[in-house]
DNA sequence: GGGGTGACGCGTC
DNA sequence: CGACGCGCCACCC
């Protein structure tokens, strides 16, 4: 992890928000905001979105476990061509018709709600 | 120090 | 529902 620790205030940021796309669990995802939210700011929506394209570990940092509000991949060829996420998304046994992820059952939740809260 | 951009989110029309 | 606009924060020139 030395090879893009050249600035440390990018990593301030980015570190976070790559610490949490690290613990989404296989077989779920979340959204840019939430992670956002779980980095820290809830606004980092679009840093998280910016971060993820300079993601330094595409291995280790399962970027393509985050989608937009919406439930939808992105439609970006930002994965390296097209359907890549998908592809990457069912073999996590996470069906996403048209692109389209059911947040209501994929979401990721850090904890098990026992109730959910509105 | 200023301006433009982006793998977003949310309220409104 | 979908389209439009504003806001938000970090990054690059």
């Amino acid at each position: 992890m030395g090879q893009f620790t050249e600035d440390k205030r990018t990593l301030s940021s980015f570190d976070r928000i790559y610490d949490v796309v690290r613990q989404i669990p296989r077989g779920t995802v979340a959204t840019y905001g939430q992670v956002a939210s779980l980095a820290g700011n809830r606004r980092w929506a679009r840093v998280v979105g910016f971060a993820l394209h300079v993601n330094p570990d595409p291995e280790g940092i399962p970027c393509y476990r985050v989608v937009n509000r919406s439930g939808q991949v992105s439609s970006a060829f930002a994965f390296g061509g097209g359907n890549r996420q998908i592809e990457l998304l069912e073999a996590d046994g996470i069906p996403c018709p048209d692109g389209i992820v059911d947040l209501a059952k994929y979401q990721w939740k850090r904890a098990t709600v026992d109730y959910l809260p509105e």
